[in-house]
DNA sequence: CGGCCGATCCACT
DNA sequence: GTGGATCGGCCGA
């Protein structure tokens, strides 16, 4: 048994298995498209996790994470994906939860026309950037209040999983110090998981 | 399935 | 100037 979920205000690694299994829909671009979170990583605050964008200080770029929690914070990266996190923990501690993957599980149609590459339905939100590719999310994304009803971009939190059904591993692509922390969390025998890879060195 | 590699650009040093 | 919370194509097994 899982503990009651906690609100997003605890720390990012205590919230972040209780966010699989929720339902997260997008509005952009007219049609809804709605994906069942099934992998998420925890990201830590200023001075507590090297493998975080808050790790130095807060800048113009991670500005988000530093905000209140609920929030979206979207990044840009390798020059062409877009990643999109849940921040959590209190306003001013810059955590965040990086949304790995799901299953699209409406607007699947939508989906697949802006994951043309994708072989078959599974792939259309395995990794962070197919993820925010099949719902059309971008940096203009960044900040929108998830929990808004109304909201372009909408999460809905589902009732906890089993812990069973919960795999734990080290954060996939981050290397250096804070690489050892077991803060990837998945929903075991899901198709959708994106496979782990180890830091590049 | 796993490994290698290029794409492409912005934030930060 | 450097390198990244990645992906997809291509290769070999």
């Amino acid at each position: 048994m899982m503990r009651p979920r906690p609100d997003l205000t605890v720390h990012a690694r205590e919230i972040a298995p209780f966010l699989l299994g929720s339902l997260l829909t997008s509005r952009v671009g007219g049609i809804p498209v709605t994906v069942r979170i099934t992998e998420v990583e925890a990201y830590g605050g200023v001075g507590e996790d090297p493998g975080s964008h808050a790790f130095r200080r807060e800048t113009p770029r991670n500005a988000t994470m530093f905000g209140p929690p609920g929030r979206a914070y979207v990044y840009f990266t390798y020059g062409m994906h877009w990643c999109l996190n849940v921040v959590t923990g209190p306003t001013g501690s810059a955590g965040a939860v990086l949304l790995r993957a799901g299953e699209v599980v409406a607007g699947v149609d939508a989906a697949r026309e802006r994951r043309v590459s994708a072989r078959s339905d599974r792939d259309l939100a395995r990794g962070p950037a197919c993820l925010t590719s099949a719902l059309g999310v971008t940096g203009e994304c960044d900040g929108l209040n998830l929990l808004g009803t109304r909201s372009l971009l909408r999460l809905v939190l589902a009732e906890p999983v089993e812990v069973e059904h919960v795999g734990v591993t080290a954060r996939t692509g981050v290397g250096g110090q804070g690489a050892g922390t077991p803060w990837r969390f998945f929903l075991l025998g899901e198709p959708s998981v994106s496979p782990y890879r180890r830091a590049a060195r």
